[in-house]
DNA sequence: TGTAGAGGTTGACGCTACGTCAAGGTCAAG
DNA sequence: CTTGACCTTGACGTAGCGTCAACCTCTACA
């Protein structure tokens, strides 16, 4: 007693072209087939197919399924790495809906400021796992608060001198002046001085450390590409770094 | 001032494959091309590629994201529905991640979780050798599996669909309709329904012996007593053998 | 100025698990 | 003998690039 394939298809609830690829891949053969090219299943084929379809609805792979059947391997234990992989989809696919999430409710927060400040490099809502891994849920939600409490017009102006500085810092880099110039060190200025002009950064204050923060920052620079970025890529980063170091020591 | 392929790769972090296929795609075009192929890349190109990193890193597919570049989309809109799809994933990984880990469980269990809840008149390891007969060598593993990979609220369900079966058959039985009454008729149509629910079952077959699969387990029923102790003894089965004859010739 | 070496180009295949034609052979029924 | 259902084997398409392969181009150095 057997059936064909549409039949079996039928039966174990899945298509013709996926028993067809089965049989390709080596992963389930008919148990017979007629000089004419049909394929025929019988019982023990269909046992071993819906075998197959449970593992596959579990989520593994036909590789993976394969070994479960062709090897005997232990089915627990391909099941149990395969859960670690689930474990890590699922923590992936959490931050992913709560960094979406975050977007949207920024971007509906204000509206159209999102095309323009959200992505010219000043999206702190992007990095808000790493700002918050590196220095505290309070410091992001500060940073936050800041960044919202702004009205558009001081947002804009906010990103407009942030944008000179590092247009600044590109030019000075390009021209070939030395990091330790007076170009170079009123760059660095301005730069501490902007830097003052976001939560979190330390201040004069008793137990700041200004300047190991203002060089740990220059190296970040240099190390994250996305920072870099602001400021011709690694090179024109690397000369900041150097510059600010060079002021760091000098004046914190 | 702008850059080669390999330095905006750097600068964003990505690879100049990604930007050559985004090229090729036309999601984001070089801002210059010289004579000999090369593309270059300047500071606005930088921003759209920043832009489509980022919505790729919470995963739109490039069709979207060049969607909302082109501003034929909104993009709290795209992102919006792409939450729903998130969720979505979200919740179909955690029910396979339920799946498995009941699976995983259910196979670690020794036998007297097992024996516990197997055993209680929904045993199918009862049936182990008929079914080895009629199926082969991996028809009970299959079906041990199949009844593994349910989990508890699952097989209870099952359990109880299974026990209100039976006791339907033995109160029909015992009120003395005849086999080809339109109740028992009835009962033999859920019959065969609870059948296809058992992997293994022809029931789906056009072509199939789904008739003599049926009359040939309504037989078994009076044969053996443990089956026939599912239906009130003897005389019950022999019921329910006789009106799953009847239904079997008419509809099968 | 010849030549290495670094970096650029355009194909084109690979990967997952099949869906979806396309062109043509097979079979049971009327 | 025709019709229509069912079967076969290719072969392309999918998402987003990674990874050769074969072949320019530019810069630097002896």
């Amino acid at each position: 007693m057997d059936w064909s394939i549409q039949e079996i298809a039928k039966i174990a609830g899945t298509t013709s072209r996926t028993l067809r690829h089965y049989d390709d891949v080596g992963l389930l053969k008919p148990s017979r087939t007629r000089h004419n090219g049909y394929r025929y299943y019988d019982g023990p084929a269909l046992v071993q197919l819906q075998r197959i379809l449970l593992l596959r609805e579990l989520g593994l792979g036909l590789p993976a399924i394969a070994e479960v059947l062709n090897r005997e391997t232990d089915t627990v234990k391909a099941l149990s790495s395969h859960l670690e992989w689930l474990a890590r989809e699922q923590d992936r696919l959490a931050r992913q809906i709560a960094s979406v999430r975050q977007t949207i409710d920024t971007m509906k927060g204000d509206g159209k400021y999102m095309a323009q400040d959200m992505f010219d490099g000043f999206d702190h809502t992007q990095y808000k796992d790493e700002v918050e891994e590196r220095w505290g849920k309070d410091a992001y939600a500060a940073s936050d608060s800041w960044w919202r409490g702004m009205s558009a017009e001081e947002k804009q102006q906010w990103k407009d001198r942030s944008q000179k500085l590092g247009a600044d810092w590109i030019t000075a880099a390009a021209s070939g002046v030395s990091p330790d110039s007076a170009e170079a060190q009123d760059l660095a200025q301005r730069h501490v001085a902007w830097l003052r002009g976001i939560p979190g950064t330390p201040t004069a204050a008793p137990g700041g450390d200004v300047k190991g923060y203002v060089t740990g920052l220059g190296e970040m620079y240099v190390a994250d590409p996305r920072f870099a970025a602001n400021y011709g890529g690694e090179s024109g980063a690397t000369f900041v770094r150097d510059a600010l170091r060079v002021y760091a020591e000098k004046h914190l």
